[in-house]
DNA sequence: ATCCGCATGTAACCCGTTACATGATTCT
DNA sequence: AGAATCATGTAACGGGTTACATGCGGAT
């Protein structure tokens, strides 16, 4: 049933199927349309892309024939299969690899979104637990990296001060993911109303 | 001569070896040693690369027969031409694309440890200040966008919590990043003494 | 009648990953 | 001698980009 493991691509148009189901069109004006238009998918990538989900069973394909009035445009809306949602949920339940943290990092943002409503809170919080472990370590190492350097080439390098900066750069990035991922984790976990909306009025 | 446009993991070897002659295995040490460890170029990514910048004369390899006593190990050190310098600091100057900032940081970051020694400060002031306004720009625009849909669904959606906070998440790395642009250039700015290195001992 | 937006697709090309292959050299 | 490291490479495979192709529907 399953073949080979899918892309981050796949990973990510899987879920976005699942939060709603939709078409390759309508996928790619939400990338255009939300801040994951950082990066615009072209027609070359999402539609075989699309057609290997359906090959796995993954995703399921509609043909759409009418939905105005006399508009009958050939239109692919595709929806989860029961194997796709689990797929889905597997991979939002996929442990941190420490390594990815320094450069798949914006993949497990996409992966936190998709995790409303698909996974408990308190997984929820698990997860950013785990970011916040691996991103303080991720941090340390940079700095042992720093110290280390600035001991050998320490005195006074008046050059080499590039990638001395580069890497505070790195420091401060990483420090200001760490410091949200705290900051989530006590918002998430301080706001248990999941029911009714209540007095969020004097929250202003 | 100049074939086709180079990719960034051609520009970012032929920078390394720029900045000293090197092997296939030299660079792969470097990866590994250096915070940019979080790519890891694989063999077949790597001396192919090579031998396409060889083909596009921008760096000559030489064969290095003995550089210890009896070693006699066969080693292609690399080593720029004047038109792969030449290409090198044609790049280092290239306007930073403002779609570029979202997801290339890291090449940018890249290039700024390179300018040093190659590009005069004030072209390095100047490459930080178009990054800078750069960022501000992208961050205004992620917080205009935050603004709207807080408008459009606002009615204490209780729910679609996670994409706004990871929207947060995102402004909150790029005004870091934002801030030690700034820092950076106050940092490169007040201190013009490249000959010696005088009164550094007060800086604590 | 024509152009533009919707909507899906295909083919060539390039490049990176994975995995394997090959030798020489130094270490134990 | 055998193992690990140095050092360079190649082949299969997969997927993304670019560019092109196609056809329908609504707007001017």
């Amino acid at each position: 049933m399953a073949g080979r493991q899918l892309t981050s691509f796949e990973h990510i148009l899987l879920g976005l199927i699942c939060l709603a189901p939709s078409s390759g069109y309508d996928l790619k004006r939400m990338f255009a349309a939300t801040p994951m238009g950082v990066y615009q998918p072209s027609s070359g990538a999402l539609y075989p892309a699309l057609r290997r989900l359906e090959q796995q069973d993954l995703v399921q394909a509609q043909a759409v024939v009418g939905q105005g009035a006399a508009s009958a445009r050939r239109r692919r809306v595709y929806a989860p299969t029961a194997a796709g949602r689990t797929a889905h949920v597997s991979w939002l339940r996929t442990p941190i690899e420490p390594a990815t943290v320094g450069r798949d990092l914006g993949l497990h943002l996409m992966r936190f979104v998709m995790m409303e409503r698909l996974l408990p809170v308190e997984e929820v919080l698990g997860f950013l637990q785990s970011l916040a472990d691996t991103m303080a370590a991720f941090t340390a190492q940079l700095e042992q990296y720093a110290a280390a350097t600035s001991a050998n080439d320490a005195p006074a390098s008046h050059s080499d001060r590039h990638p001395r900066l580069a890497l505070e750069h790195g420091l401060a990035v990483h420090r200001a993911s760490l410091r949200w991922a705290q900051d989530t984790i006590a918002a998430l976990s301080t706001e248990p109303a999941p029911a009714t909306a209540t007095a969020e009025v004097m929250e202003g």
